[in-house]
DNA sequence: CGTCTCCTGACGTTTTTTGACCATTACTGA
DNA sequence: TCAGTAATGGTCAAAAAACGTCAGGAGACG
């Protein structure tokens, strides 16, 4: 229940808000959370990865600062750029994850959509071992998005 | 028949209430129960299977959790048999079709969560040879179905 | 007896959190 | 200008906090 990294997760993303943009000091953030400064490297190294849709920029020194930016779907284009390029030829589970919960994110897909689609790229369901399951993930994540976009 | 394992099913029965979600500690609750950790997972695997109608998630380190979700239908029910016992553990193509064509009629799923189904079950997708290829659709399916299920 | 269910304990895995040490950038005062 | 210091953020390994698995013991029941 209460994890930290969680709550950390939760404060950016309101703090983006709308405009998509979060800046903040490390230290002053792990300060107002009680907790270690390298606990937000964890939160946005776990929580605002490429797959799920974020980009982060940071700079050290007097005036540092994190900055995390929410890479939205213009058009459907970048959507078919997704699919054809950034998802390869084989996904682990959490790569597949992420970008399902960046198209939920996003409004892409709803709630059941996303549930059926973790379903499907579990590695319980993909009952095979390594090489192949990683690669018949691709393709189930590829062919379930294309699925929806005719929509 | 006061057995613990009972006891310990009722009183999460009894947690879920009308919402149908019970999320607890796993150490927390055998503390209060004075047995051990691992019988929690004794009663989560003989009381809160899938057959019965229920789904269980956990996460482990911190903040760490275990959920049970009751699944919106009875024991005896038409999609509890169509899971039990009609998808076997291998499912052609045609076959697969079918059933999601069955539950869009009986609007169980709405148009898109069909496509979705319908390009995870198509046989390009699941990239195998025969003997494999029917096995994993059958998981697939199944997996699907229980996902929305649990709404 | 043999089998089934319940229950425990030892050991394993995953995820989060912390802390020590490193790297980079800005400021400041000869 | 330039060197030294202050101010930031980064990395990585270890500890901590949960949950999972599995073999086996203890009864109950036929």
């Amino acid at each position: 229940m209460a994890n930290l990294a969680d709550d950390i997760e939760q404060f950016l993303k309101l703090m983006m808000g709308d405009s998509g943009v979060a800046e903040v000091q490390r230290a002053t953030l792990a300060a107002q959370f009680g907790c270690a400064p390298s606990q937000i490297n964890y939160v946005l190294a776990t929580r605002f990865t490429s797959e799920r849709g974020y980009v982060v920029e940071s700079r050290r020194g007097g005036g540092g600062y994190i900055r995390i930016t929410r890479l939205n779907f213009e058009a459907g284009d970048a959507i078919h750029d997704l699919i054809q390029r950034q998802i390869g030829s084989h996904l682990s589970q959490d790569e597949a994850l992420g970008y399902i919960l960046r198209l939920h994110e996003q409004s892409i897909i709803d709630e059941r959509e996303a549930a059926i689609m973790q379903a499907a790229i579990h590695r319980d369901t993909i009952a095979l071992e390594l090489p192949y399951r990683d690669v018949i993930r691709a393709n189930l994540l590829k062919a379930m998005i294309l699925a929806v976009l005719r929509f």
